[in-house]
DNA sequence: CGTGCCCCCTGTCAGC
DNA sequence: TGCTGACAGGGGGCAC
């Protein structure tokens, strides 16, 4: 679900949290929580000082009493919601909520609760330190909407793999951040087939290719995401990306741009959305 | 190490 | 109407 604009998205309606104080946590789903107890002892009663995002994952900055500072690291998976409730908020209460803590002000006002809700329970709850934090984002590859994720970077990445470059894309240490929508939308608008092998695009078209992962990510955080079913602000609203999809979720409709008939296909366990006629097939020794 | 495949889980929908 | 199977936006583990 959440990829990157879903998790931007996100975090910026949680920005209210930004300076409160978690109080309760109320584990409902253990397997979604990493070491449930500990994690709740090391949220409760701490401050929350930052919240943001590395690639698809929310993260909360957090100081304790006692000055450490560790992070609660929050992965959607396919159907996880982050809802920010607000004290009296008249919309029925999130129907599998795997966590609940109550937010309160630095003065110990209560303002509201912080749930996270997830059905399929795919989505992953940790709390690290400072330090395994940042270990963790190591781990990961360049933010496409930042200026460190540079086109001749791309460029010498996809060089050094035969992957197919649609499996390429999803692949967090490579590029954080991307997921099967926006891998399918940006393959579309650069004009490439996405079972073309990454070492074998072309160094002329890789600067589009660039360029088609920035816009698609750029436009989707300006929708607020793509709702196709799970996804929800923090707020609960639905993201309005979908109508803006080109080849994603659209067999057997036009393509945008030459009206052929865009066609599915599965590889690496999911499926790819792509024109025939403007994404042609790569050329096979 | 890089790569591809399977699986975790529930809800929804198409087809019979 | 009701059942069955396919499928869903992610990612970790494992075998090769």
């Amino acid at each position: 679900m959440p990829e990157l604009p879903e998790a931007e998205t996100i975090i910026r309606g949680l920005q209210p949290l930004t300076g409160q104080r978690l109080g309760t946590v109320e584990v409902l789903y253990p397997d979604v929580v990493e070491e449930g107890p500990a994690l709740r002892q090391g949220a409760e009663g701490s401050q929350i000082v930052q919240v943001h995002r590395r690639g698809k994952n929310v993260i909360l900055d957090l100081v304790q009493g006692d000055g450490a500072r560790p992070s609660l690291v929050v992965n959607l998976g396919m159907s996880g919601r982050l809802l920010l409730r607000p004290l009296g908020d008249p919309s029925p209460p999130p129907t599998h909520p795997g966590l609940r803590a109550s937010v309160a002000r630095l003065d110990g006002t209560p303002v509201g609760e912080l749930v996270y809700h997830d059905p399929r329970r795919f989505g992953r709850i940790r709390l690290l330190s400072a330090r395994a934090f940042q270990a963790w984002s190591e781990t990961l590859g360049p933010e496409p909407l930042s200026a460190h994720f540079r086109s001749v970077d791309l460029e010498a990445g996809l060089k050094r793999s035969r992957s197919p470059i649609r499996s390429w894309l999803l692949d967090q240490r490579r590029i954080a951040g991307v997921g099967n929508i926006y891998a399918n939308e940006a393959l579309f608008l650069a004009g490439i087939h996405p079972e073309t092998p990454a070492a074998e695009i072309p160094s002329e078209r890789v600067p589009g290719l660039h360029r088609a992962l920035k816009r698609v990510l750029r436009d989707a955080v300006a929708a607020q995401g793509t709702t196709l079913r799970d996804y929800r602000t923090a707020q609960g609203w639905e993201g309005s990306y979908g109508t803006a999809l080109r080849v994603y979720g659209r067999e057997n409709q036009p393509c945008p741009q030459c009206r052929t008939p865009v066609v599915r296909r599965v590889f690496g366990n999911r499926s790819a959305f792509l024109c025939p006629r403007c994404q042609p097939e790569p050329e096979v020794p």
